[in-house]
DNA sequence: CAAATTTGACCTTA
DNA sequence: TAAGGTCAAATTTG
């Protein structure tokens, strides 16, 4: 619990600095035409977004309840929340008799790498999508078959910034995973996000199950589709033309909670600084960092 | 050999 | 009908 930083508020100014001037570098390359320097704002943009998720994270510690969400999440369901049961009817009893996306709870996040999310996933499609650079990927749980669970995501990679992919997710898991807690677990430091369960208001979509809807507290040892944790190189099954070769730090993002996703009016703020440019991020969140 | 991925066909929705 | 989501046979992987 107490892992703030002793002198956190001086690390958060530091970063800002830091992330002013990368800003103000990012302009002046801007302006330049040159392909080295598109290569060069392209940098910026990687840095920039560091320094923002690092923000991001330490704004994550200043309160229980800010931090469950700020994980780096993006824009809680999107979908059409209102309309969302207006096509019931499920079809013949052929092979399309998969219905349209089951409900409006959706989530995006957007991470360096294709990241651990503690579940077990099944790569069951690829599409091309219009107007998309890259394809799009297409999991389910692992366990759809033998647990019925119902958990879904999508992963692509982001065009504005091929460093990022974004993860939607669908659905809860209702899968009981036994096999890859157990080591993890001794690490205590996180259990907390257990606890945080009983701050969540929503008791509307935490029905009896897993109380974690979307992930787990712990990284998991391996992933099928995307593992991040191997060795040298991480596996192409997305075509990722991109190197990507970033460093395994993805972990930060890992103490997400999603039951608060849509409890907080944070949720959207924080998404739409990532989700666009992240030149605002400074109004809001430094407004929530208060310090 | 079982489980995971790939990939084109199939299905639904807008 | 086009675009996106899913299925499932073929293929790959461990």
């Amino acid at each position: 619990m107490e892992n703030l930083l002793p002198n956190r508020r001086k690390v958060i100014d530091e970063l800002r600095k830091g992330r002013e001037c990368a800003s103000q570098l990012q302009e002046l390359l801007s302006k330049n035409e040159s392909e080295s320097e598109l290569a060069a704002e392209n940098l910026m943009s990687n840095i920039l977004s560091s320094f923002s998720n690092t923000l991001l994270v330490l704004a994550c510690n200043e309160s229980e309840e800010v931090s469950k969400m700020q994980g780096s999440w993006i824009s809680p369901k999107s979908e059409d929340s209102e309309e969302s049961c207006k096509s019931i009817y499920m079809a013949k009893d052929r092979r399309g008799c998969y219905k349209r996306r089951r409900s409006a709870e959706t989530l995006e996040r957007d991470t360096p790498i294709q990241i651990d999310d503690g579940h077990a996933w099944r790569k069951y499609g690829q599409k091309v999508i219009l107007k998309a650079k890259f394809p799009r990927s297409y999991y389910r749980c692992t366990h759809k078959t033998d647990q019925n669970c119902q958990a879904t995501k999508q992963v692509q990679k982001i065009q504005e910034d091929p460093t990022l992919y974004r993860t939607t997710y669908y659905g809860q898991h209702t899968c009981r995973n036994f096999q890859r807690a157990p080591e993890i677990i001794l690490d205590s430091p996180n259990s907390p996000s257990d606890t945080s369960m009983l701050l969540s208001f929503d008791t509307a979509m935490s029905s009896k199950q897993d109380q974690h809807p979307f992930f787990s507290s712990f990284p998991s040892i391996k992933q099928e589709g995307n593992h991040i944790i191997k060795e040298d190189h991480i596996p192409k099954s997305n075509d990722d033309y991109l190197v990507s070769n970033q460093s395994s730090s993805s972990d930060y993002l890992m103490s997400s909670d999603l039951t608060t996703f849509q409890s907080s009016d944070h949720g959207d703020v924080i998404s739409d600084i990532l989700a666009g440019s992240i030149g605002q991020l400074d109004d809001v969140l430094l407004q929530q960092l208060q310090f």
